[in-house]
DNA sequence: GATGAATGAGTTTTCATTCAT
DNA sequence: TATGAATGAAAACTCATTCAT
């Protein structure tokens, strides 16, 4: 990525999600992303080298923007772990829907011939604070003794479940909703 | 051969599935395909009349698999609630756990420029049974009073998650991960 | 062409033709001309060895057909110019209006990739006749004295045209039709 | 170059006419006609859709010259009908001589799997202003009283075999060829 | 001989990438 | 830098021909 105007990379990314949640991985074209970016697909090549290229940097601008999320919302130990929890439930379910697209991105793109070798050891410090956590409740045994692999299996599907009806519409993002999913969530991993 | 061989669009789901869980929707190649199932090329476009065809062929497919299994494991209403619900969990974490790359191929496709209108409004009574599980448990009082879309979200949630990990060899699909998983199933769905 | 079931050329060659009539010459594959003939496309390569040669051998045959068609007609060498002329072109009409896809496949043909080197130089005896009857109509002073080649045109360009018209019922092949054309014919050529 | 090229369109008739005239309709490949035309394969697709559609584009465009001209050429009311007639048979002899390709393509073209619906109705203005003539003439009783059909077939026939002689240089197209055809045409078509 | 599913070479078409402007 | 027409390698697809039955 070389470094020219950096708002036009960020309108390059947005363009490129944007035409994921309507074609899929599958389906994106470089002349397609240019024309939603209101480029010439010429200019992607100026700040990206290939197609190749430009999914594994928007690849690792996502993870990055998820990571950085996660861990400030980790910082104050001095709230109750379930308060401390629901902080973090909240505004992960918040930041899902709102980058449902972003995330669904991530996922899919992790499964495809497009990802480099690069990419794939890239950093995956997003885990580590909530496996924290995890510990800190078991080990007060707030939380049920199980492997935490399994432990965050409830809490990220019934995250990307609920964010995915949001995001279309059929669940609204209230405050009643963060609540009653947080209680199905905090009652399944509650010892 | 003089009959066309009902065995050969089996053969072409197995490698088309077998070719996607290694390099994604957008990896799919036709010509990688009849390799991988062992035939020409040619012969592909014997049994479907394009790519898309296939596709959409084979996402219909797999969702009649699925919705078969979800139906036939809902008949003995005898069983108390929970032992029918428990019933369907293990079924259904099996059946993901064996057709992982089924289901993940199902989920891609519906966001994919290769799904047809057609497919679209393909049957979905998947949903239903579970629906009517979710509904008496709720008018017994056993089940949270919450809107089914959110318990789904969650049943479906773990359901996925856990699956992924045991297809990935990261858990071992074992009696006891059967167990635990559905306590924080339940655990979270139950009054 | 092997030697085997004589009807089944037939048809073979039938089948070309009419598929031929409906979609033209780029418009021929071998398993819809089978289709046509109500036999399997494989069975095609038992009388001929490849498209090519089904080809060449059609036009042959169809060329063979006209000839003969010609000479039959020239042999009364006792009726006045006129008389005889007359005969040949009634013929000539009904002839090329029953048989207008053979000639105008035969037309096309020529000028396509299918023709063969040795087809190219198969025989052209079905001018020689006409060359002789306009010969003598010049050498009796009854006939224009241009060139062979020029009222060749005259008669073959109305002869196409008026068949044309015949076969795609926009004009009725009745004896005043043979009548009238007959007199466009030879008041144009008549000195 | 960054504006669509309009002699870009004229150069992919222009070769696909010429190698039609070497290989006829069925010898037509996309990538040939862009070697013909000195382009890569892949711009034709950004002029023309398909090669379908690139065929019936240079029908239409064929069509409307042949059109124009003889439209074109009937302007003079003033000069007597056989001398409007003869100028019509030197243009139309000239044209069609000189555009001898077109006019095979457009006629073989008609009876092809690549003409659409779309082509199919598309303007077939050219015979009116002929028609006219022709009904003028047989109200002054200069000519015969015979069906336009039948005319115009006497007048196209000759039309077409002169020219195909013409192109391929059996014939010249000098002065006296265009006097004694016209003459041939005249002594069919008067009275 | 007859069949028609299977084959794969040869087309058409796509689309990431280049490059003249 | 920015453009978008042009490129051509690679993918989808066709269809003449083969061959097991």
């Amino acid at each position: 990525m070389k470094e020219k105007d950096p708002n036009k990379v960020k309108a390059i990314f947005e363009a490129t999600i944007n035409l994921f949640a309507k074609v899929g991985l599958s389906g994106l074209k470089m002349s397609e992303i240019a024309k939603e970016a209101s480029i010439a697909s010429g200019t992607i090549y100026i700040y990206f080298d290939s197609k190749e290229k430009l999914l594994n940097e928007l690849y690792k601008d996502s993870k990055q923007n998820w990571e950085k999320l996660i861990s400030e919302r980790l910082v104050n130990k001095q709230l109750p772990l379930k308060t401390r929890f629901k902080a973090i439930w909240e505004e992960g379910l918040k930041f899902r829907t709102f980058e449902y697209n972003k995330m669904v991105f991530m996922e899919q793109f992790t499964n495809s011939p497009f990802i480099s070798e690069d990419t794939k050891v890239f950093s995956n410090k997003s885990i580590q604070p909530i496996y924290n956590i995890l510990n800190e409740g078991k080990e007060s045994l707030i939380l049920k003794d199980l492997d935490n692999t399994i432990l965050l299996c409830l809490v990220y599907g019934l995250l990307k479940e609920i964010s995915f009806y949001c995001q279309s519409d059929n669940l609204k993002l209230t405050k009643e909703l963060i609540d009653s999913t947080f209680l199905l969530c905090w009652d399944a991993l509650k010892a």
